[in-house]
DNA sequence: TATGCCGGGGA
DNA sequence: TCCCCGGCATA
């Protein structure tokens, strides 16, 4: 990729929605972006710019998602995010751990979270931001009627000093050095995800149409379009990397957007706009263990298990998602006390038992404990082949 | 295979 | 109610 030669670690004066109100000595500062194929360079306010312009394929998205009445338009993004430079690498390499470990458990429901943010590119390649300590960067979804499909949208901060037009140019300012979207090493074909479908179009009017008949049951002619199709679809890079291909099989984005499906921060707080989300940790996927560690030295301390049904329910319809959540990979974080219990989550194992039998403790029991010869020293209900009373789970 | 414990039955 | 045990589930 064209050096995108940055010095972020810049702020610009904002109001409270993070959106840069006066001209300053910033934006005459050095932050440039050179376009990948002709070279071109703009300076940094020069990129907002280009946004409509000469190198919109490369540092924007060509093309507005054509999203229906439901889904809020985007808003004209103002400035761009003051990155410190530091931060790229971390940023970086936490993007490409979560790309290979996350995998399809967080298909199409990238998050955006302050403590480990995970964004998704048109290409379905997440990158990830990682935890900003203090500042720097904290991104909300701009306010949607509904769950707003995966979409180049303004992302703004609420940090008031930052805030993000969209990824890909987030792709530059996170110093991304494969800018899935910006090779021009093969033809963008669209994909669609339905289940069992998997056909293959060249244009995303073509896709969208076919989704809208073969998967959606609607009529071409029909005025009304709501956007729904751009769930159901991806493009692919018929020539690009597998990696990028393959990821991008996984994630139902709409090939005219750059952003990430916007499942706002807020999630996991519950709802926004009156919708509820799980929320998807990239952390707690990648590294599940980490969260449902569970002392079993103190096997005498009860723990409540947590089953799914205590964290946040999806409260939104969702019509046949291919390929999208499956089950498991909706971890909710949760404290490292806390224990889940997957089969909770999952399909229930082969046997459905007629009494929810209470699982075997793994604490030691009085036959452990004081062995058969001392059988008296027993509790009562070991000694009843109860369920031990003395060492309780 | 060992262990935990549910369900049932006898005293 | 106390006590025991068959049998099942699980580690």
């Amino acid at each position: 990729m064209a050096a995108a030669s940055t010095a972020l670690a810049l702020r610009a004066p904002r109001d409270s929605m993070g959106v840069v109100r006066e001209p300053g000595p910033w934006q005459r500062a050095e932050v440039s972006l050179s376009c990948c194929d002709s070279g071109a360079r703009f300076e940094r306010d020069r990129i907002l710019e280009s946004q409509v312009g000469h190198c919109q394929h490369h540092i924007l998205p060509t093309q507005q998602p054509q999203y229906g009445s439901s889904y809020s338009p985007q808003a004209p993004p103002s400035s761009v995010i003051p990155v410190p430079k530091h931060r790229l690498d971390e940023a970086i390499a936490a993007a490409a751990l979560t790309s290979l470990s996350s995998g399809p458990m967080v298909l199409g429901v990238g998050t955006a979270d302050c403590n480990g943010q995970q964004y998704r590119d048109s290409t379905g390649v997440s990158s990830i931001r990682r935890s900003m300590n203090n500042s720097d960067l904290y991104i909300e979804m701009p306010a949607s009627s509904t769950p707003s499909p995966p979409l180049h949208s303004a992302y703004s901060c609420s940090y008031p000093d930052a805030a993000i037009e969209d990824s890909d140019t987030t792709h530059l300012l996170f110093g991304d050095p494969i800018p899935r979207k910006r090779k021009n090493s093969g033809r963008i074909m669209f994909r669609c995800l339905w289940k069992n479908c998997g056909k293959v179009l060249s244009s995303s009017a073509a896709i969208q149409k076919h989704i809208r008949t073969a998967h959606l049951g609607r009529n071409v002619e029909q005025e009304h379009n709501d956007g729904e199709e751009d769930f159901y679809y991806t493009e692919i890079d018929v020539n690009i990397d597998t990696l990028s291909d393959g990821l991008s099989n996984l994630t139902p984005t709409s090939p005219t957007t750059c952003g990430p499906p916007c499942f706002p921060y807020a999630m996991s707080l519950g709802a926004v706009n009156g919708t509820e989300f799980p929320l998807i940790s990239p952390l707690s996927l990648s590294a599940p263990s980490n969260l449902f560690h569970v002392h079993s030295d103190h096997a005498y301390q009860a723990l409540s298990p947590v089953t799914i049904s205590d964290t946040p329910k999806v409260g939104f319809s969702w019509q046949s998602p291919p390929l999208l959540i499956k089950a498991p990979a909706v971890l909710p974080v949760l404290s490292v006390t806390e224990k889940v219990q997957p089969q909770a989550i999952t399909a229930p194992s082969s046997k459905p038992s007629p009494v929810t039998r209470k699982p075997r403790g793994e604490a030691k029991k009085c036959r452990k404990v004081y062995g058969m010869e001392r059988r008296d020293m027993w509790c009562t209900a070991c000694r009843w082949k109860k369920a031990c009373q003395r060492f309780i789970d």
